[in-house]
DNA sequence: AGTTGTCAAGCTAGT
DNA sequence: ACTAGCTTGACAACT
């Protein structure tokens, strides 16, 4: 079981995910915030080995405008050392990192351009993946999508769209439950057509679920997830305090934190922490797992 | 130096 | 009709 968090660490002193303005856009101000988001995530990642946090998510800001039609440059050719550099360091430290393509990925919109550019940001943050040498145990999660109305219709779009695919995303694609619109259940029923692998989000399964336990529900998801796979990955929140529901808490609350790897055993996953503070709710939680006797 | 309007992109639910 | 929230604020112009 490793713990990770995502994109960003608030402790370094540096951002991977520094961007600019489309309006001054240029390709020397691409190569020169690319240059400096790869030193900082390899920085991250020492800091992450440092305090054994085996788990990342790379944020989808490294490369700015990189599925733009603006960006007509080869950075993963211009870059490719820092790339395979930091894929090696990746590898040699058995680490496990996943990216979270934004909002506006949603390859079963009704809208054709949508969908072109969602592919086109799959695509992107398959390249970055592919640049850093790693195997198919490096995962791109999405969310099934909009519902617009007619489930059955936005899930066959979602068919349609995703038998489409270019194979290098193909195989790093998984399936996440969403807090309001696809539970579990929806995500199980695809992957069972399509063949891919389920993330399971603890804190939207308690806003969104079929009554499956939490235990039911990771032994579901894992079952989606083959050996080029991995091992399961899970996203874990709880819902912040007085806040309005399923918005996430900006600490972690380790009783509960506790409770939910108890409740989960013996089974084995990894577990990125949605939490606002980030690598510090991170080392709280390896910290606990650490006197579990489970790290 | 500090403040603030705005930024490539979608969708849902709440007001 | 408008906006907060999502997984994540920060750029850049202005005071």
């Amino acid at each position: 079981m490793k713990i990770g968090y995502p994109c960003i660490n608030t402790s370094i002193g540096c951002r991977s995910s520094s961007t600019f303005r489309l309006a001054s856009y240029s390709e020397e101000r691409l190569v020169q915030t690319v240059s400096s988001n790869l030193e900082c995530l390899q920085k991250t990642l020492e800091y992450n080995k440092q305090n054994g946090l085996l788990f990342f998510r790379i944020t989808s800001d490294l490369v700015p405008f990189a599925s733009h039609p603006v960006c007509k440059f080869d950075w993963a050719k211009h870059f490719k050392k820092q790339f395979k550099q930091t894929g090696l360091f990746i590898k040699k430290n058995k680490m496990r990192v996943s990216m979270h393509p934004d909002q506006f990925v949603v390859i079963n919109s009704p809208k054709a351009d949508v969908v072109k550019r969602s592919v086109a940001e799959l695509v992107y943050h398959a390249r970055v993946l592919d640049s850093l040498g790693l195997d198919s145990t490096a995962k791109i999660q999405l969310h099934l999508g909009g519902v617009y109305g007619d489930k059955p219709a936005a899930l066959e779009r979602f068919a349609k769209a995703y038998k489409k695919l270019p194979a290098a995303v193909k195989k790093r694609l998984v399936i996440e439950n969403d807090d309001r619109s696809y539970s579990l259940a929806n995500c199980l029923g695809a992957s069972e057509r399509l063949g891919f692998p389920v993330l399971f989000d603890s804190f939207h399964h308690e806003c969104l679920n079929n009554g499956e336990s939490f235990k039911q529900a990771v032994e579901l998801a894992a079952n989606t997830w083959e050996k080029k796979d991995g091992i399961l990955m899970v996203d874990y929140s709880s819902q912040k305090k007085g806040g309005r529901k399923c918005s996430h808490t900006h600490h972690i609350d380790l009783r509960l934190f506790e409770k939910f790897i108890k409740q989960t055993r013996p089974l084995d996953f990894d577990v990125m922490l949605e939490i606002k503070d980030k690598e510090a709710s991170a080392l709280k939680a390896r910290r606990a797992l650490e006197q579990m006797g489970l790290s």
